[in-house]
RNA sequence: GGCUCGAUAGCUCAGUUGGUAGAGCAGAGGACUGAAAAUCCUCGUGUCAGUGGUUCGAUUCCACUUCGAGCCA
């Protein structure tokens, strides 16, 4: 076990230096330092820490703490946290806005623009793959208007299997190379071929290929933090009983009143929970539990995605966090 | 103390007219290019409580033991 996993280590490094000999200039890029890692597992002391020892300064990469009001349900870094330390990307849509990955990437890599042009260092904070992803791989996507008039009518024909399975065949005449990797009943990503091809008449693969052409801009190092499994639960779960006490539950009322629609920050963990107990369709205790449980489902997920990028490199949760931010600066050298 | 019912996967339970067993939940692994805290895919070997007996063969039948629930004293 041991042994193949020096061997592969040493694969990688080789693959490695022929890529940075190849491409040559790599190493003159800005470097940009990312920590990832699954939610409960300490990012966000973690990055301000680092901020502090290498004059750095914070870009989120969180798909719900972008939103204002929702402060305790997404754990939103307070100004005590943030201990002097600038982080950006937070707390600035509104919760009956749409927001995408698109803009995301398109904030991010001005942000860390800024911030190299005033001599400190961008660090990338986040647990959003996604977002982390389109940053990494300097993905491009292309201009297209959203489209809520052509989504309501797909998801409306989806509500009934026939009527799944109609835009599934649909969509597999459009694209059927993308389709290969999709499900029957993944409607997210079946409605996303079939938007896409009708806002641009290009099929998802072709815009894939074409949305990888340009050079990425910086040297991303993508660290992630880990820990023991049943460690991170404990902490998820002590969390989540955190966020009760600090009154989630009355975060969410106040955000019911004050907004009239949600596109998508009711989709956040913790939140569509409180909306059913106060619907009376969970009882507290039970509200809770799935809190706790979906967040740890959660956290899974974030991990798988992270392992799947092969230069991730990865922290111990438990470990001193002075003695993790001397690992990174070490690495970063 | 007596009687009755139960003890099977981490949990709740089903089942085997005797040929060593399967659901739900929990959990694990994976996918992911404009909703992504979303959406979706795959995965079930466990001293069938213990000890003895009957039997070619016992998780299944019998006896006892242990533990639990209920009823009667």
């Amino acid at each position: 076990m041991l042994f193949e996993n020096k061997r592969r280590l040493t694969v990688l490094k080789f693959n490695f230096k022929i890529r940075t000999h190849l491409k040559g200039g790599k190493m003159n890029k800005p470097k940009v330092v990312v920590i990832a890692g699954p939610t409960a597992s300490g990012k966000t002391a973690l990055g301000v820490e680092l901020a502090k020892e290498i004059n750095g300064e914070v870009i989120s990469a969180d798909s719900m703490q972008i939103y204002k009001d929702m402060t305790i349900g997404t754990a939103k870094p307070l100004p005590e946290e943030m201990d002097g330390i600038n982080h950006y990307l937070i707390d600035f849509v509104s919760p009956d806005e749409r927001f995408s990955v698109a803009e995301f990437k398109v904030l991010a890599e001005k942000k860390i623009e800024e911030i190299l042009s005033s001599g400190k260092m961008p660090i990338i904070v986040g647990g959003t793959g996604l977002y982390i992803d389109a940053l990494i791989y300097g993905i491009e996507y292309p201009d297209v208007e959203f489209d809520e008039e052509y989504r309501n009518e797909l998801l409306k024909i989806a509500e009934t299997e026939e009527g799944l399975n109609s835009l599934y065949d649909d969509a597999m005449k459009i694209d059927p190379i993308a389709m290969e990797k999709i499900s029957h009943n993944d409607i997210k990503r079946i409605t996303r071929i079939l938007e896409l091809y009708k806002a641009t008449g290009k099929t998802k693969t072709e815009l894939e290929k074409e949305s990888r052409k340009k050079e990425i801009k910086y040297d991303y190092r993508v660290f992630a933090i880990n820990m023991d499994r049943a460690k991170l639960y404990e902490r998820i779960n002590l969390r989540v009983d955190l966020m009760i006490k600090n009154g989630l539950i009355d975060e969410v009322e106040e955000i019911l009143s004050k907004y009239k629609k949600f596109p998508t920050a009711m989709q956040g963990l913790g939140y569509k929970e409180v909306v059913q107990y106060l619907d009376g369709k969970l009882t507290k205790d039970e509200m809770i539990e799935k809190i706790k449980q979906e967040t740890r489902r959660y956290a899974k997920r974030q991990l798988t995605w992270f392992r799947k990028n092969k230069n991730t490199i990865w922290i111990d949760g438990t470990k001193d966090r002075q003695e993790n931010v001397k690992f990174i600066v070490e690495e970063l050298k």
